[in-house]
DNA sequence: TATGAGTTTAACCGAATGGTCAAAATTACG
DNA sequence: CGTAATTTTGACCATTCGGTTAAACTCATA
């Protein structure tokens, strides 16, 4: 059937909208509804109730990102590319879709088990990450750090900028233009920061 | 009289805990009440209602934080010296409030005035600690980067951690006690990451 | 001890919200 | 076309939740 699916597509993009952008405690099943263009009783219809919908999108939310960041860093490439390219496919991402990072920073912070299935679900092996992290940079850099902090550090000058994006904006007066040029600096300014945070350690290999 | 004070003391601090964790929409007044030891009416009689409590916690968990940032990057040190008792100070703190940014990101999050007056009442001015950072990068590592990247640099090495704790948990199988030593780490690896990438930049200053 | 302001409580209210149900509309199909 | 299955709707329900009210209790003080 055409039209079913049909209706199944507009609930979930107006779940994903909704729910992005208040969470699950701020999400009201009507509004969803009203966006979606249909009615509430329909909504129950098509997925039981608040929390299976809500897993529905987090589930297809959190694939999206893991996918992507599993893409980039299993390629074949340098791992300086990779991260050029990391941050700069991110950063263009994040920008479009800005709730995205919080919204499953609190989901996992609410329900922490329901990433495991997630991940069991989809094939994801989130170690091969970290062991293809290691290996490059031990064989392209001579490092034996922890690749766990190399990936957070990365991770963290990305994605937290956009987090705080509205602390950031109010405490320091930036406007909304100035902020986006912020954005477009990160680009070029995050991959050098990293680079030399990297080469720096070669020098001293003493700490982790 | 003391026992009104005393109260509203045990108000605040069942506000602080609710609110922290569970965040303006999952909180409820009940709760809040039921942890203080008082009735529901009572909380409503010492503040108005939800969100002027919710105010009162909130003015008081941000300004505890920016205050201690200002007091560290304001003081009589290598800027070096800061950030290494920056990251210190935080990821002891964060470790024992582990809610408090989240918390305060997502109030920002979805009520993004409330901090200018906050600011304002408090007397706290965030440009003086950029400039300060300014005129250190400058002096004492010949540095004319813009201080704002650098200092979210900072705050997102240090912070995201936390915020993604879940995340890194369950994603990467890490044991809480691993967690543990995996923060106690950061608070060396980080600092050496940063100063690593400043003197990175010594060598070329073209970039912002 | 009587008074009155300040404090605390139990009971209650109205609106919002997640969810249900039976009937109506639409579609699939023999 | 007729009938059974699927899809959609409006009305409704139970509960939760923030907030109110009026009465009761506490306690300082005159």
């Amino acid at each position: 059937m055409d039209k079913t699916q049909h209706t199944e597509l507009k609930i979930l993009e107006a779940a994903r909208l909704v729910f992005h952008q208040k969470g699950f405690n701020g999400a009201r099943m009507q509004e969803i509804a009203d966006l979606a263009g249909i009615n509430k009783a329909l909504l129950h219809y098509y997925f039981r109730n608040k929390e299976s919908l809500f897993e529905k999108v987090f589930n297809e939310t959190f694939c999206q990102m893991a996918s992507k960041m599993s893409e980039i860093f299993l390629s074949e490439m340098t791992l300086m590319s990779k991260i050029g390219i990391f941050v700069n496919f991110y950063l263009n991402f994040i920008s479009r879709h800005s709730y995205v990072v919080q919204f499953i920073i609190n989901a996992l912070h609410d329900k922490p088990e329901q990433l495991r299935e997630v991940i069991l679900k989809q094939n994801l092996v989130p170690e091969l990450l970290l062991e293809q992290i290691r290996k490059q940079l031990k064989e392209e850099m001579g490092l034996d750090i922890d690749p766990l902090h190399v990936y957070v550090n990365i991770l963290g000058l990305v994605v937290f900028p956009v987090l705080a994006k509205p602390l950031i904006q109010s405490m320091f007066k930036v406007s909304d233009e100035r902020m986006e040029t912020f954005f477009e600096q990160r680009k070029k300014i995050v991959p050098t920061f990293i680079e030399n945070a990297l080469k720096g350690y070669e020098k001293d290999k003493s700490l982790v």
